[in-house]
DNA sequence: TTGTAAGCGTTATCAG
DNA sequence: CTGATAACGCTTACAA
């Protein structure tokens, strides 16, 4: 009953073929496709048979040849900056949830912040799925012969695009019910602690002068500083920046991961928050609610970016060019105002 | 110079192929590939008019073509419960990193803790996928009809496999340091926040009971509370327990995430932590710093954890069933003992 | 019920 | 430098 070693049973080196499992039932490739898919119109006899020798040869279907013939399941690529910081987490089960609806594959990539490794990302993924969403921070020209034909969306990058689909945040609202809500609690002396950002404009630190002209705050250069983007540079500045202008009675933070950073500062600085000096963080992560008291943020729905660039996708998987999706953040007064 | 509509240009439904853009350039499909994929041999001014076409045409190559041919890239399939629950995105991380050193791509998927999603993704990535790695919570018997010849490696899962590769954690070992912590800072009347898990024994009841027993603490069953595993369920659990032991000392939750809610459970009581009650953590989630004090934990090495999965399939994909590798939590003490 | 033939889109081999 | 021709592993007709 066994056969001559390496004759029916296993193949050399390569990986076992629906031909082998054939071969090795008796039967031909197509009766063995025919069982293992079970497709009825098989002798349920032979289907045992066949299974079990399929078993016993290990074989597992290629999905490329699957693929070749039936192209059915879509996979997209998400490329983004990081998958530990707690911004991002959230963003990628957007994405995933909907693409899970769609029955849609969800390769996650990360570029570790690194800018290179971005476009390597970008062209080596693109050439593995049928389209690509990412947060990147190249412009178009830059993008185009890394990303070559491959649909993409590019979530939050503060430039339009002529070429591919967006999500965009639009933070100047968001920043200007963050920095009204200070004004009107009576704060005159607001601070900025900023980051350096790719592809981004500076949309916090524009839009923080440009109410200061407004309204009349006495806000200058000095009352802005920017620093790492994160917890650690976050604390760094507003050490810095406590330092220099003691009068400041608000900070508005970068993003959350920053705000908490100053408040841990603030708090070893003796600094009380809010009644010394109130903070304003951006993202409205779920973390700030740890704080004690509780940051206040300019919150915005991560989860529904995903499922946006999923849907820029639906149009762009078709051929066309979707108008960008616009997003706007909703302040979140928690206890740090 | 613009073709008749429909003869060379666009075909129909069908996606574009290689010999699409050989009619459309008057060459043979061979040397579109080669000229897409530049290897040498090719007229460079060939190669030029041919790559202008094949943008004309929107010619992208096809995954699945390539695949059949030199069937390089390994995809591995990753299951978690839960892609925000703050736990996984550190282990994604691990297996992310360590599977980009090899080329390796992954498509990550959430069960969202429900069952029959995990046996449901795991047929339908399977079939996808070379291997999967998965918190997996089902046992051997179970998965087989659904996981079938894909390699598979298990992370965390109580139990021990003939059939799959395994990552366990050793987690009666860590529970063990953070008992002993409280015993040897006095603690006697130690109560623990359990949550009910599947596929894996209680250990932390267990231990807590061996250990009370060993050194002859008052710790009897309603010591034990089984609270959901949230936040929300640590809070509501702590305060059961609180009234119903108030002479507990010491608490040890299930993890952090429900340490978090008996933390701030108890600030909302007025119970001072850790002065009144010390607390202990499970996981080592860094946002279990953002509390003041910082949160005591029992720490696990998240990241690493999704190292050795993907280190356990180098030996799966090549035919062998790897020993299971095996993780020690060590306890991190911070400000709530 | 089963087998045969063809084709999916790509790359490799080997002539020209 | 270029072009036939033959795989790759699978599924869908269609014939037996």
């Amino acid at each position: 009953m066994v056969e001559k070693n390496g004759t029916t049973s296993a193949p050399a080196g390569r990986r076992v073929t629906l031909r082998d499992v054939a071969r090795a039932a008796g039967v031909s490739h197509q009766t063995v496709s025919r069982a293992i898919n079970s497709k009825g119109e098989i002798d349920p006899e032979t289907q045992r048979r066949v299974l079990e020798v399929a078993r016993q040869l290990r074989y597992r279907p290629s999905r490329f040849g699957r693929g070749l013939v039936r192209p059915d399941v879509v996979t997209i690529g998400l490329i983004v900056p990081d998958v530990v910081n707690p911004f991002y987490p959230e963003f990628i089960a957007g994405v995933i949830e909907a693409a899970d609806g769609r029955e849609w594959q969800v390769v996650v990539a990360s570029t570790e912040n690194d800018r290179a490794r971005e476009l390597a990302l970008l062209r080596s993924l693109g050439q593995q799925v049928d389209a690509l969403v990412g947060y990147v921070s190249h412009t178009d020209a830059e993008l185009e012969p890394y990303v070559a034909g491959v649909p993409l969306v590019i979530v939050d990058r503060g430039l339009d695009s002529e070429t591919y689909a967006l999500v965009r945040v639009d933070t100047e609202t968001g920043v200007r019910a963050g920095l009204g809500h200070l004004v009107e609690r009576g704060h005159r002396h607001i601070g900025l602690i900023d980051c350096v950002t790719t592809g981004h404009p500076d949309v916090r630190r524009r839009t923080l002068l440009d109410l200061a002209h407004t309204h009349g705050l006495p806000v200058d250069e000095e009352c802005i500083i920017v620093g790492e983007q994160s917890m650690a540079g976050g604390g760094r500045a507003f050490e810095t920046l406590r330092a220099a202008r003691p009068e400041l009675t608000a900070v508005l933070a970068f993003n959350d991961l920053v705000a908490i950073g100053a408040f841990q500062a603030a708090r070893r600085l003796g600094v009380a928050v809010p009644t010394e000096c109130a903070l304003v963080g951006h993202d409205g992560l779920s973390i700030g609610e740890l704080l004690d008291p509780p940051l206040t943020t300019i919150h915005l729905d991560k989860r529904r970016i995903g499922e946006l660039a999923v849907r820029q996708l639906d149009q762009l998987l078709v051929g066309e060019l979707p108008r960008p999706e616009v997003l706007t953040p909703k302040l979140l007064v928690r206890g740090t105002t």
